[in-house]
RNA sequence: GCCGGAGUGGUGAAAUUGGUAAACACACGGGAUUCAAAAUCCCGCGACUUCGGUCUUGUGGGUUCGAGUCCCACCUCCGGCACCA
């Protein structure tokens, strides 16, 4: 056996073997201990660099491990094919989509292949292509049909860079999410999905999710965003000349009910659909158009930004409070929101925003919470108080807890009949539709007599045309190809013409997880029984940067399809682990996600060729905790290529020894102790690493435990003339740092394994197990602590009383020193631990 | 402002959940081997020290025989949400 590591020689071969073995094709029906592992698939952008492999490494390792353990392993991968980048590169280079992505998903195999992450191709899904969007029009359709999906015309993100509509999910900071270009507000008729019906099961479920990292879940709430309040009606104060107008009230939701004595004006705001009806004909209508149209000009970066002076003007109108038949001004205001039924009752004493407001504009603050000590006083307040209190000035309601008159006013509104309590949800509706050519069209077909019809299930897929030109501009480029766009209507067989559209390329990996269960199924999208079966995903594995997106769509679309009465379980992801990011120090010296545009990529071919797919993948997991950030070193390399190096060269070395051991374990009572010891050991190590992967992904701290195997097991010297039995516990340490190390670096495992002389497949070899006798000690070190401080070390029986212990610990010799002259006021004994004693 | 997470050597980080702080590595320094280099092997590596020790887990208090870990207050950084009424 050559002492040098010939990665390079074993790494291809073992993953030509790997695939003509078939370990990682799953039968689906006959499987019997299912364990479903998926990784979030990539766009197939081109090329994945070595902070991308961090989330195929992982996936690759957990499915090793779970192999290991006797599980059915599902491990698919597949491809989130549609979308943008490809439609650049046309427009660029003229390209069409199709081609440039079958190319990239070309390499990028190969990339996969390479570092030895292997997965069941069968089960390949590519949501760009027919047999794919096929199913996710049929859903589309089921959507339309149960009312979730719908069309409206509303003011949307409209990206002028990427020329399209984006979800509000996609805008960040009020620009583009994969742009940074500022997004503007566009009216337009869109296709929506209607999430906002999930909205509480959403929320509701993110209970169920105890596998789910805490943070995740707290930016879905935060994104869901529920809030419990109460809905007042205003009655309008008629027009002096006795003119009508469409609405008698107007209606405003507040979660301070409690406050509302305290309400002096109300404000609407500048998009409030009546607004324009109410101020016809005034005095003030001018003005307040004015300002409509000033603030409209607002974009979202603007809105954002906290400095943005708040403004407002009178409509000219009044309202009575119905609490206390006080009439108000109607205003309308730039910081009040389309938010709730986007009118607020203003109560300058108890809102910072209304009190800002109510000084500028001089409009009156009236005090109807007061606090602990009654020493709010109205014309010292220098801002808001919002915090609890005593209801004050309240009619009926006054020296009520603010709190119970929450509960008490409402319930006094709707008994007499001006107001109700409801639930408020800053999720809105998901706006799908994409003036873009690279994504599933949306099956719909415009007649002009049968109206908005769903294309027949029958007429499936509504394919892509080829017959288009790609441009950037502000319209689908659909909407250029007659071919596509002309057809007949499927109700009356007039002519008629295609939706343009195509969908959010979120929409196809919603449900990507469940295609790879019938990937090849032409007759159905999701096979219930197999889905059944092997959802929800026991371990799913990606990016932070989906917590909200499409971790959230994901789980919308699983309960609808569950509602659809196809599946029979309404999450989808069991466990979720979310991976950190891989940064490295760009050439200005700062650290950066890895990515092209900071120049400071490292591509993994040079590093597979000089040191192997082992070695980068080891690193990878080795780096640090995977759920944090970590920074890429290539020095951190370097080092993981030793250890490999060292493993091979101490079976390379010691070949004759390992291969001649024939014997089983002996006894542990016929071991000398540098035998027992390294046999501990190894036992302790396995004990460390299998209880270290269960549950959570403690990758660094296991490899860290298997170089301190190594360092004992080099402690044992082994030698040609060594006994019997330490020759027995080597090969058993050796063997056992073979399997321990499989998952994270499998070529040289497979390798190693067939040299200690075992068939060929590790991965369908039994992760080791422990042996309890194994771990036991005879003798035990104990740390004598005076006062707290480490001043001796002694060693007792493992089963020595506390009396023994306690005693044999008084009178060693260097703690003796310690106590001399001093009183000893208490000893404490952990077996196993330390003794403590406190003197004085 | 609200919510979540974190702060430990020159660096990445460990610490059986209240029990020897710094495991395992990287970097660095010294030595062996070599004509030389690479590779490999051995030793050292938190700070201060009068070589007895003393101090050290963001800061300050507290609980405890014992605190990186628990409690209180504060500081800093990261992430999410945010004029949401």
């Amino acid at each position: 056996m050559n002492e040098n590591y010939p990665f390079n020689e074993i790494e291809n071969k073992w993953q030509n073997f790997w695939d003509g073995n078939g370990d990682f094709q799953t039968d689906l029906a006959t499987a019997e201990n299912p364990y479903y592992c998926l990784m979030m698939f990539p766009y197939p952008s081109g090329k994945l660099h070595v902070g991308h492999g961090r989330n195929y490494i992982i996936g690759d390792a957990v499915a090793r491990y779970k192999k290991m353990q006797g599980f059915d392993v599902l491990t698919p991968m597949g491809w989130d094919a549609f979308g943008l980048p490809a439609e650049n590169a046309a427009i660029k280079t003229g390209t069409p989509p199709a081609e440039y992505t079958v190319a990239n998903i070309a390499t990028m195999k190969e990339q996969l292949r390479a570092w030895g992450c292997m997965y069941d191709w069968d089960k390949e899904v590519t949501s760009c292509m027919p047999d794919y969007y096929k199913w996710t029009q049929w859903l589309f359709i089921q959507f339309y049909k149960k009312g979730l999906a719908y069309k409206k015309n509303s003011n949307v993100n409209w990206c002028p860079s990427c020329a399209t509509v984006l979800a509000n999910e996609q805008v960040v900071d009020g620009v583009c999410e994969r742009c940074d270009s500022e997004v503007d507000q566009k009216a337009m008729e869109q296709w929506f999905f209607k999430i906002t019906d999930y909205a509480q099961r959403l929320l509701d479920d993110l209970e169920k999710l105890d596998g789910w990292p805490e943070r995740v879940k707290t930016m879905q709430k935060n994104w869901i965003g529920r809030s419990e309040g109460t809905e007042v009606d205003f009655k309008i104060v008629p027009r002096e000349n006795g003119e009508k107008d469409h609405i008698d009230h107007v209606t405003c939701y507040t979660t301070r009910v409690d406050t509302i004595y305290g309400c002096t004006y109300m404000a609407v705001a500048p998009e409030y659909s009546e607004l324009k009806n109410l101020i016809k004909g005034l005095p003030q209508e001018q003005e307040v158009l004015e300002f409509i149209k000033e603030s409209s000009k607002l974009t979202n970066l603007d809105r954002e930004a906290d400095e943005v002076e708040k403004a407002g003007k009178f409509t000219g109108r009044y309202l009575i409070n119905p609490y206390n038949g006080e009439k108000i001004e109607l205003w309308v205001g730039n910081y009040v929101l389309m938010y709730g039924t986007g009118a607020v009752m203003a109560v300058p004493a108890h809102d910072t925003r209304d009190f800002s407001f109510a000084k500028k504009y001089d409009l009156p603050i009236k005090l109807s919470i007061q606090n602990q000590e009654s020493s709010l006083v109205l014309e010292e307040m220098e801002d808001a108080y919002t915090e609890d209190g005593i209801c004050v000035d309240s009619a009926q309601f006054s020296g009520v807890d603010n709190r119970e008159a929450i509960q008490q006013m409402t319930t006094y509104a709707e008994e007499q009949g001006f107001g109700r309590g409801t639930v408020n949800f800053r999720l809105r509706d998901w706006l799908i539709s994409r003036q873009r050519y690279w994504g599933a069209p949306i099956p719909v077909v415009y007649c002009d007599d049968c109206g908005v019809l769903p294309v027949p299930e029958s007429d499936l897929p509504v394919l892509l045309p080829t017959d288009v030109e790609f441009k950037a501009e502000g319209e689908s480029p659909l909407k250029g190809s007659d071919s596509f766009m002309n057809c007949t209507c499927p109700q009356c067989g007039k002519a008629a013409t295609r939706e343009s559209d195509t969908m959010d390329t979120f929409v196809d990996s919603s449900w990507y997880f469940l295609r790879y269960l019938s990937a090849c199924d032409d007759f159905q999208a999701v096979n219930t029984a197999i889905a059944n079966k092997w959802m929800p995903v026991d371990q799913y594995i990606g990016g932070i940067e989906h917590a909200i997106l499409h971790l959230l769509y994901a789980r919308f679309f699983t309960k609808v399809i569950k509602d659809l009465g196809l599946i029979n379980f309404d999450e989808p992801f069991g466990q979720l682990f979310t991976q950190g990011m891989i940064c490295k120090k760009g050439p200005d010296g700062n650290l950066y996600k890895m990515s092209k545009s900071k120049g400071n990529v490292v591509s993994p071919e040079e590093l597979l060729q000089k040191y192997g797919a082992d070695t980068v993948r080891l690193y990878t997991l080795f780096i640090g905790p995977p759920e944090k950030e970590a920074e890429w070193q290539d020095t951190g390399v370097e080092g993981a290529y030793r250890f490999l190096k060292r493993i091979w060269r101490r079976v390379a070395l010691n070949h004759s020894i390992l291969e001649e051991v024939k014997e089983k374990m002996p006894d542990l009572s016929s071991m000398a102790d540098a035998e027992r010891d390294l046999y501990r050991k190894t036992n302790e190590t396995i004990q460390q690493i299998t209880r270290g992967l269960d549950g959570a992904f403690t990758f660094n701290t296991a490899i860290a435990a298997i170089m301190e195997l190594m360092n004992a097991i080099d402690q044992l010297k082994i030698a040609e003339d060594s006994s019997e039995s330490a020759k027995i516990v080597f090969r058993d340490a050796i063997e056992s740092v073979v399997l321990l190390i499989s998952p994270f670096a499998p070529h040289i495992a497979e390798e190693l394994w067939v040299e200690l002389g075992h068939d060929a497949g590790i991965m369908n070899a039994d992760w080791p197990t422990v042996n309890e006798e194994a771990l036991k000690r005879d003798e035990i070190e104990l740390v004598i602590q005076v006062n707290g401080k480490v001043r001796d070390k002694i060693k007792v029986s493992a089963e020595a009383s506390k009396e023994e212990i306690e005693e044999k610990a008084m009178s060693a010799e260097k703690a003796q020193q310690w106590l001399e002259g001093k009183t000893i006021r208490k000893v404490i004994v952990v077996p196993g631990r330390l003794v403590n004693i406190a003197v004085s």
